[in-house]
Formats: C-alpha cells, sequence, structure tokens
DNA sequence: AGTGGACCTTGACGACTGTCAAGGACTTCC
DNA sequence: GGAAGTCCTTGACAGTCGTCAAGGTCCACT
C-alpha cells in the first residue's frame, strides 16, 4: 500500500528513536545509581515521562537494560578507532592511546563503572550474559586493533593473543578506575605511565 | 570482679562466634545470587536461624555485608603463602602460582565473582569503599611477594610496582572467569598459560 | 524456686519494587 | 467532524524489602 509504504518506516523510527531516548535517560541513572539501586521509577523520573511509558516501549526491565547496554556499546569504541587511523608512529599511537584511556578515566568514568558492574552482574544472570560477553568482545577487537597496528608501526608480530592484551589493559583500566573513585590524584597519570609500559613490555627492545 | 572477668569474655566469644557463623551463611547465599538480589530474609532462610536473629548480631545490612567483606578476606590469601614458602625453583614457583590461580578459578568461582561484584558496588556505594580497597591492598600484596619471590630466584629486581603488577594478574583473572561461567571449557587453560607468559615478559631474558 | 538476662522467633510496619490495565490526550486519516 | 490509532499518564495490584518491637524460650545464678 502506498500508506503503508509511507507511514510504517516513519512510525519504526520514531519509535527506535523513543527507545533511544529513554535508554539513553536510563544510562544516566544507572550510571549514577549502579545496577543494584536503579529502579524504572527513578529512570523515569530522570526522564521526561512516566513511569508507565517505560513499558509501553520496553517488554522489561532486562528488556531495556539489556537495550542500554547495547547502545552504550556503540559509543564505546568511536574515540579509539580514530587514534589509530591517525597516528603515523608508534610512538605518536602509544601516547594517543594511553591518553585516550586517561580521558576515558576523567570524562567517562561513571558510564565505565556502570560497565564494570553490569560485566559483574553477567557473572550471575545469565540474561546479560550475551550482550556483555559481545561488548567485551567488541572491546577486545578494539585493543586489538590498537596493539597490531602498533606493532606494525615497529615491524613486530602481534606479541600475544587478543583476548590477553584485552585483559592486562583492561586490569590496569580497572583499577585506575577504582582509585579514581577513591579520589586518588595519582590515578590518571599512573594509568597512563602504566600503559605505556605495558606496551613496552609486550614488544621489548 | 571474679564472675565479670569470667563471663564476660565468654560472652563475647559466643557473640563474636554467631556472627562469623551468620556471615558464613551470608557468603553463600551472597555468592549465588550476587549483591544486587540478596535479601536478608534469604540469607536467614540459608542459615539455622530466622530473619530477625540478623538485626541481633548486626546493625543493619551494611553492617552485615562489610562484615562478611572482611571476613571473605581473611579466607582469600592463605593459599598462595604457601606456595611461595615451599617453592625453591623459579619455575616451580611459577607454575605452582599458575596452578593455584586454576584451582582458585574452579574451586571457587563462586566466591570470586561475589568479590568482583563487591568491588563494581565499591564504585558506587561509598559505605563499601574503605573495605574494599583494605582487601584490594592486601591482594597486591600477596601478589607483589609472589613475583618479588620470583625475582630473587632468578636474581632480578622487581619488575614494576606492585599495583601494576596486581592489576595485570588480576585482569587475567577475571577475563578468565566471566569466560569460566560463560562454559568455555577452555577457560582454565588459557588462565594458566597467560599467567606464565605474563610472567616471563615481566622478567624478560 | 524464681529471677534476670541472653538469645531467638514471630508478626507487623511503611516503603518500594516490576508490572499492567484503564483511560485520557493528541494526531492522522476518511 | 468523527473514527481509528498512537502515545502517554494514572492508579492500582501483588510482592518484596529492611527494620523493629513484642514476646517467647532457655539457661545461669542466687
Amino acid at each position: 500500500m502506498a500508506t503503508a509504504a509511507k507511514v510504517e518506516p516513519q512510525r519504526v523510527d520514531r519509535f527506535e528513536e523513543r527507545r533511544r531516548e529513554l535508554a539513553d535517560a536510563a544510562l544516566v541513572t544507572l550510571s549514577e545509581l549502579g545496577y543494584a539501586r536503579t529502579s524504572l521509577r527513578e529512570i523515569a523520573q530522570n526522564s521526561a515521562f512516566s513511569h508507565g511509558v517505560l513499558h509501553y516501549y520496553f517488554r522489561d526491565k532486562v528488556d531495556l537494560i539489556t537495550y542500554c547496554v547495547r547502545q552504550y556499546k556503540a559509543a564505546c569504541v568511536l574515540r579509539y578507532d580514530r587514534i589509530v587511523a591517525t597516528a603515523r608512529t608508534p610512538e605518536g599511537l602509544a601516547q594517543g592511546f594511553a591518553d585516550g584511556l586517561v580521558a576515558t578515566l576523567v570524562e567517562d568514568a561513571r558510564m565505565h563503572r556502570l560497565w564494570y558492574d553490569l560485566r559483574s552482574q553477567a557473572l550471575f544472570e545469565e540474561s546479560f550474559r550475551a550482550d556483555v560477553l559481545d561488548i567485551d568482545a567488541t572491546l577486545e577487537r578494539m585493543i586489538d586493533r590498537i596493539v597490531g597496528r602498533y606493532g606494525e608501526l615497529r615491524d613486530r608480530p602481534a606479541p600475544a593473543p587478543s583476548a590477553m592484551t584485552y585483559a592486562l589493559f583492561d586490569g590496569l583500566f580497572q583499577q585506575a578506575l577504582l582509585r579514581h573513585f577513591a579520589g586518588s590524584p595519582t590515578a590518571a597519570d599512573d594509568l597512563r605511565a602504566r600503559v605505556l609500559g605495558l606496551l613496552d613490555r609486550l614488544f621489548p627492545p
């Protein structure tokens, strides 16, 4: 039908747009309170709508949070691929990578504590596990692109499986995040130094 | 008084003993359900007592969980210090360390997912932060003793700040834990290989 | 024997949760 | 202009939560 072809996609777009809008609001609340203490009413209160609307756009709470996690992923990887694309020397890439992590630590601290919270939840609730593993794999590939490119610039092969490299950098970042929230003033600088140090160790002279 | 000197310590002991007993039961439930879904009634149901008794021995829920976290710490470090004490060669220490981590991964998986859960909570709730940081420091020192001893056996100085070494091994372990719960059959073997690989990189030839 | 205190259970409270049905407001189309 | 459908609000539901007070039971001591 002529009308269906015109109306349908528009409706879907508006529907999807609202979902994204609500998920954005939910992410703000979630990153503020954490998974355990975030209620649907609290999410709605930090949005322009009332609590009932959440069940109009999402099947249930798990559906909403799963959608949020997916949305979070999309915004997560963008920063670093630009660094990879623009770097011309290994030193420049290393600096850009370390600075990027530090910037993430400072600017997106709340969002990342939510990520670690949800990843911990995935250890208990199976409903989150698939999405969490998917995001984790995306982050792993991102780290792998950076480390791989760094190796290229220094004419070296990949030093270790990507899962291992990812785990190492993730460990550094997570510790820095904890220290950051604990009020340590050196958390950011320590992170930068350790990221550069780890890169050195992965590609010894 | 003669009676006070005899009765007081006994009462304190019984009181402390019950607290430990209840904390043990709480840890079982917590490691099963995670922080977000564990209620005081559920804890009591998995113990020999009713839910009201928890407020006889603990001020409130935070007091209980804080006590649990402290108790968890004590049991946490024992395994590895024995490994350090008995190892005579660097290869033996490395093997013992890697095997110990793998054993922890398999046997104490539930307990350790609780640890990561609570550490994530500490990023949100300030009431947990002090205890979590304390446990984290204890684990860091444990890793430092292992790596330091390994360096001794190979006549090398410490390769990095203990906080960095701890973060790296913790990253490896946490990834292995996620894979373990996701059902990956190679999680344990991968962890072993990566721990040994990381030790090698920390002390390059 | 009986009294005081430690220990534990029971039941209730107000608050909060996810979920959903009923219905109003508003737009779109015939 | 009225009908249909979209979008959102409101209010209620059945549970569950942490907390606490009232009151038991049991033991030790006088």
